[in-house]
RNA sequence: GGCGCCAUGGCCAAGCGGCUAAGGCAGAGCUCUGCAAAAGCUUGAUCCCCGGUUCAAAUCCGGGUGGCGCCU
């Protein structure tokens, strides 16, 4: 891919170039396997031998989530702290970094696949919304405040925490809450909205371009496909096309509009992060320079 | 030139004389601890213009403007 078009993967190739690093991976769709173009995947080319971690790990079949991520990363970090090394984090997925830098802890808890799916059946029913919400006040009214209503799937999934370890979520959460082992610098990168749309898109076209649709139909040909890896950006609406339920162009089109919306979900979410350094994509170089000399001045 | 149809927020679109003009999409803002490239929340208009009928009009009548279709 056109290398102006690599904000994060670029800057992260350079700093750990330059502070003798690594780089881990904080994408929830590149440690799929197989899905290279939809999640734009660094090349071998663009990594130039540094090391990448957490990518293209886990079979498209596969569910991942969060509580996996930390404990993967925790280990990469420490592993590349062990040899002397600068760990960098790099990616766009907020929930991800967020463990990290909030230092959270998730403790064990067993799936019940088998109740949530009884509750989304009951999700399902007339007023089941309703219902579910009701049995969520009862038994856990915290996380009832704090959590929506019609905000099924973490009203489902505090009602499983609840079966399951017979414990509140809200109380789980407040122990999770560790110290961060670490101390770490954190970098957004900001882009003037128009400028930062026109990027999508011409990113879009060039995934397109590349082999997108082929890659999707390979990969639903050989997988059934996990729910989170359908969930991928690109994914799901090829797959809509592909099954004749969308014409090329409103594909195109869906792409590129959910595409924006997310990194405007982003630009949201990054903004809260505590101690947040914002700098100015369109030059790498002093991006590079800045993070540099911040990192010397520790 | 004649006849017919239409004209509601950026786009699509309900409404057919009487509560503060549905809804969807996009946009903007936001929430966020186990599917997060996900899920959810908040947010906008007096209805093309002018005149008339009526206690009351986006909704009826007349004229104008614009668009679409047909005819000569």
């Amino acid at each position: 891919m056109d290398l102006q078009l690599r904000g994060k993967t670029s800057l992260g190739v350079m700093l750990a170039q330059k502070l003798n690093g690594e780089v881990i991976s904080s994408d929830s769709m590149q440690i799929y396997k197989e899905m290279n173009i939809g999640t734009a995947k660094p090349t071998k080319e663009e990594i130039k031998n540094i090391p990448h971690h957490l990518i293209d790990f886990v079979s498209p079949d596969e569910e991942y989530n969060v509580s996996k991520y930390k404990e993967d990363a925790l280990k990469t970090i420490n592993d590349i702290l062990s040899r002397g090394k600068v760990p960098i984090i790099v990616g766009g997925t907020g929930l991800y970094i967020n463990t990290l830098v909030n230092g959270i802890e998730f403790s064990d808890i067993e799936k019940d696949e088998e109740y949530t799916s009884y509750l989304e059946k009951i999700s399902k029913k007339e007023d089941g919304v309703d219902t579910l919400y009701k049995m969520l006040q009862e038994v856990d009214p915290e996380s009832a405040k704090v959590i929506e209503k019609n905000n099924v799937r973490r009203v489902i999934r505090a009602l499983e925490i609840f079966k399951v370890t017979g414990r509140k979520k809200s109380d789980l959460d407040i122990e999770s809450r560790k110290e961060t082992p670490y101390e770490y610098l954190v970098y957004g990168i900001n882009w003037d909205r128009e400028e930062l749309y026109d990027r999508i898109n011409r990113r879009v076209d060039i995934m397109l371009n590349d082999g997108l649709v082929d890659e999707v139909k390979k990969l639903s040909n050989k997988y059934n496909i996990s729910k989170t890896a359908l969930q991928g950006l690109g994914y799901k609406e090829v797959i809509e096309y592909l099954e004749g339920k969308a014409s090329y162009e409103e594909m195109v089109e869906k792409i590129k509009t959910e595409s924006r919306r997310y990194a405007k979900r982003q630009m949201t979410w990054f903004k809260k992060t505590p101690g947040i350094i914002w700098l100015d994509g369109k030059d790498v170089n002093s991006m590079v320079e800045k993070i540099t000399n911040d990192y010397i001045g520790e």
